[in-house]
DNA sequence: ATTTTAATTAAACAACTGTTTAGTTAGCGT
DNA sequence: ACGCTAACTAAACAGTTGTTTAATTAAAAT
């Protein structure tokens, strides 16, 4: 069994040049972000082992093969998005106000996390993981269609069919981040991944849905 | 220089064997899914020959090579979508009225026309063809942002950031299209590519708009 | 009918890419 | 300080994939 090196424990753990845990790290990150960009098929282990600072070898020592690598990616991704939205709490607060932290929440999710989106499109289109029967974002999904049930009961949000609408919500939220690299040369001077921007995006999409879903 | 094979005069034309327009528009449009499926790199020209029923060697005679056959599929694309959208005026129109019928078509094109789409995604993913420079859907964004701005002027619309706007009504009438491999599973009794559904998914994106937007 | 030309294919080729191997080195434990 | 083990590398290997070649066949032209 292998034992678990530690970081430096003397000065800093400035740069260390053998450690198991961090290469590993360093190859899975790169990695998210080849196949994000590539898919499957399109990405190179070449570039992913670039990207890292290893050899290619390193891949397969620590990952079996390409396909490894990919279902590991995969997991990875999954835990992420578990732990950044398992603690919202949606049930207490009203649903206008639940509506509001939801967005936000994904919006800062996508734009701190711009890898995992673009995969997660990468197995729309491909669809070879199965991503979208993996657990988790499901969940997070369902959540939202009794947000909106909720909402619409209480006679707070029109009656809009939730199913849809929480993929219409969903669809704001991504696809700002997911379609950059073409939505960037619309207007070249307006750096559409600055805070700001960010920020006036966020209000954009919270006004239209509130506007679109509140009733009265 | 190659003289223009007809179509067979007489009779009709159901099966020709040899007929370089037919198998170039096969090899074509065999190419442009699985570029929208995998990406540039992640094609495989193999896939395509067998999609169109050819063999590999016709892709290189008739293409040259595969990066050539993939600005070929964007060109194509280019043309498609261009001579989709210039047929809507919508200078005339009541700006509500535009919109709605804005949306209506291009969910219809998107509906008509998946594989646009998804690659349209997989340039924004990698980004190796500027799509996102080309003209022609540009131009098609900015009639969008135009209308917005129309909109607010006359004060029928709130007084939103057209150009953010634009963007989110952009991506809730693709999301729903690109990303349904994945959507899918959500609700697998819900059939989200029947026609009934996508009337149903026109209706409330034009509802949520609607709403969203609309002044008073 | 025959010739000619373009469309098409099968197989060889070449280039690329994923994986393995054998060897090297850093760092920990003793 | 020394040796051992795990981290790491360079290069060879094997499998895949893009492209070319040479031969074949269908259809048009004469």
């Amino acid at each position: 069994m292998p034992k678990t090196p530690r970081f430096t424990p003397k000065h800093n753990e400035e740069k260390q040049s053998r450690n198991a845990e961090v290469t590993k790290a360093n190859i899975l990150s790169a990695a998210i972000e080849e196949f994000a960009q590539y898919g499957l098929s399109g990405a190179r282990t070449e570039n992913i082992a670039k990207r890292s600072g290893v050899t290619k070898a390193m891949i397969c020592y620590y990952f079996k093969n390409k396909k490894t690598l990919y279902q590991a990616v995969l997991n990875q991704l999954v835990l992420e998005i578990n732990e950044s939205f398992e603690a919202i709490d949606i049930e207490q607060q009203p649903v206008e106000q639940a509506l509001e932290s939801i967005v936000r929440s994904y919006i800062k999710f996508e734009s701190k996390n711009r890898w995992h989106g673009m995969l997660w499109f990468q197995e729309a289109l491909q669809n070879q993981g199965r991503y979208g029967e993996q657990t988790g974002w499901q969940e997070g999904f369902q959540s939202i269609v009794k947000l909106l049930e909720k909402g619409i009961n209480e006679g707070v949000f029109r009656k809009v069919d939730p199913f849809l609408t929480a993929i219409n919500i969903l669809g704001i939220c991504s696809f700002y981040f997911d379609a950059h690299e073409n939505l960037k040369y619309l207007e070249p001077d307006r750096e559409l991944l600055s805070s700001e921007t960010i920020e006036q995006q966020t209000d954009a999409v919270l006004d239209l849905l509130v506007s679109g879903l509140m009733a009265s």
